[in-house]
DNA sequence: CTTGACCTTCCCACGATGGGAAACCCCATC
DNA sequence: GATGGGGTTTCCCATCGTGGGAAGGTCAAG
């Protein structure tokens, strides 16, 4: 079996399977006499591990750990457990910050006539405008709010 | 005002300060005698729309877009509405994408029983095992399914 | 033997950001 | 006037996971 049978096999593309051999999360394959890296049905079957847990969004790292888990028959599910409840908690943080973007821009798209006039409460917002009603603090990191940086400056510009 | 106080005032790193004026989001800044980039209170402005449209999580191409809307005053805007739709359309599915794996993730998790075993639900489903209820194309993409790709290879595995 | 499909390695690109080196500049203090 | 510390400049590299493509070798079918 070569690359490109492997690659079908997996639906892991060629590319990423010589890119995973080189960072080690694979063992380098066998070769033929010509050079041609080889691959075996068990080698699949860790492609396919490996491709669903990219599908699950785990990072290389955190699958390499799994990879070895996966293969130590000692293991202990607890430790399994653990990683993949650091990657829902990573998944729960990304998931609140992208819905507070979400619900800040749709409230202002919302406010936002959408006709040929030029006056548009997106813009005013990202001007620096008054945090219009509940805006403000829901994206932006509260750090250092309170005091204006430099006179004479654009008040709205803080440093953070 | 040099980069640095300008940096401070507008909560955007000098570094991505040279960034965007080279990619051209930031006309090139005038400079000193010796070299050193000036910024005017006008430019700070700028970048705090910059800065506050990047904590929305948009992207440079279209904070481009939308600086370009903001500094024309014959925009419609119809057309800043519509840029902040796509993006709003775009964290949509991004979180979705997310919220997909974070369940999919969790409820595994859940059955895992996390002590010294090492049966384990989590990497018996990256294993390609069956889909346990409910699980499989919630987060995989739904293509090709249906036929096996190669006889006698891993079953579960077939490419996509 | 030719042709086309496959494989190899190597380099580059993305997007947005940070790190760091080498060189230069500015200002204050001695 | 010299020295030192902190700012600035440009340039290169790294991230993370993926794709694109070039240049060259291989293999199998016609």
């Amino acid at each position: 079996m070569n690359i490109g049978q492997a690659s079908a096999a997996s639906g892991v593309s060629a590319k990423m399977l010589r890119y995973y051999e080189e960072i080690g999360l694979l063992p380098k394959a066998a070769r033929t006499e010509a050079g041609y890296r080889v691959y075996s049905a068990k080698d699949v079957n860790t492609l396919c591990f490996i491709r669903r847990a990219r599908d699950l969004g785990l990072s290389i790292e955190r699958i390499k750990l799994l990879v070895g888990l996966w293969q130590d028959r000692e293991r202990s599910s607890a430790d399994v457990k653990r990683v993949a409840q650091e990657h829902v908690a990573e998944l729960d943080a990304k998931i609140l910050e992208l819905t507070a973007m979400r619900d800040t821009l749709q409230e202002l798209a919302d406010a936002c006539h959408g006709d040929h006039r030029p006056d548009c409460p997106i813009l005013h917002d990202l001007e620096g405008g008054r945090p219009s009603p509940s805006r403000r603090s829901i994206v932006t990191n509260d750090v250092g709010r309170g005091e204006v940086t430099a006179a004479g400056l654009p008040a709205q510009c803080h440093a953070n």
